[in-house]
DNA sequence: ATGGTCGGGAACCGA
């Protein structure tokens, strides 16, 4: 059982991209960020033999599940805040799992009300992720984090020192969220390599991989216990047209 | 220090 996050950075510019990567790594169940539409051609997915959950927005945002099992929706936001109307959660049970695709808000400028939303949006997130822990389910929580969790995690710490995806109260939120019993697959996989899933497209930062992890699936206590590998797809940001991020994914054994 | 590039959707905003 494979579960892939993919920031596509847009549906309709990455739709080739897209198919060829599902056609070539058949996960069985992606959670895809950063949709950018609210026309998702969820149709044309079907009629190719997935299950699809969309929420979007135009212009922006927007998450979908794609599963080759049945799934079942469990909510279209994050609880805790009615006002938000931004297309960044959903949440779905699938195969036993019970799996959320999550689009964390980037938070630059900071300080500012972007970063303010950020941390606000991550407070309502550790409370949902407690919840979570609590459930039957193993569960995954699966996304842009839009964090990057240690400097390790970082190609040029100095030059994100006081970028939002790398400050202290952005680092001790995620950390908070990992304390309560999550584990980071791509950190527990390959525990003292450098791994990232984005490379900027300015300043010819994946020539000089220049990137970032970002990009993360966190697995609950039962779900790691049946995790046997885990991995980024770098070669997706070579490709002409690429997303600036890359797929990361995790391999489960049967229950 | 600055500006560098994309996507969406039609002038800039977001990243």
């Amino acid at each position: 059982m494979r579960v892939a996050t993919f920031n596509i950075n847009g549906i309709k510019a990455r739709r080739p991209r897209l198919d060829e990567w599902l056609a070539a790594t058949r996960p069985d169940v992606a959670c895809l960020q950063e949709i950018k539409t609210d026309r998702f051609p969820a149709e044309e997915y079907e009629a190719d033999g997935w299950q699809v959950l969309w929420v979007g927005q135009k212009g922006f945002n927007g998450v979908a599940i794609l599963s080759r099992h049945p799934l079942e929706e469990v909510a279209r936001a994050l609880p805790g805040d009615a006002d938000d109307t931004q297309a960044r959660w959903l949440e779905a049970r699938v195969a036993g799992l019970h799996v959320a695709c999550l689009y964390l808000p980037n938070g630059n400028p900071a300080p500012g009300p972007k970063f303010d939303y950020k941390l606000g949006w991550m407070a309502r997130l550790a409370a949902r992720a407690r919840d979570l822990l609590a459930g039957e389910a193993p569960t995954l929580l699966a996304g842009d984090w839009n964090v990057c969790p240690t400097d390790a995690d970082v190609a040029r710490p100095e030059a994100m020192a006081d970028d939002a995806l790398c400050l202290p109260q952005t680092r001790e939120a995620f950390r908070a969220i990992l304390a309560q019993g999550w584990t980071d697959a791509l950190r527990a996989r390959f525990p003292h390599e450098t791994v990232y899933t984005y490379w900027d497209y300015q300043a010819g930062a994946w020539a000089r991989n220049w990137g970032l992890r970002i990009d993360h699936l966190l697995l609950s206590p039962a779900a790691a216990d049946r995790m046997q590998d885990a991995g980024v797809d770098r070669d997706l940001r070579a490709a002409d047209k690429a997303s600036d991020h890359v797929a990361a994914w995790v391999e489960l054994s049967p229950a």
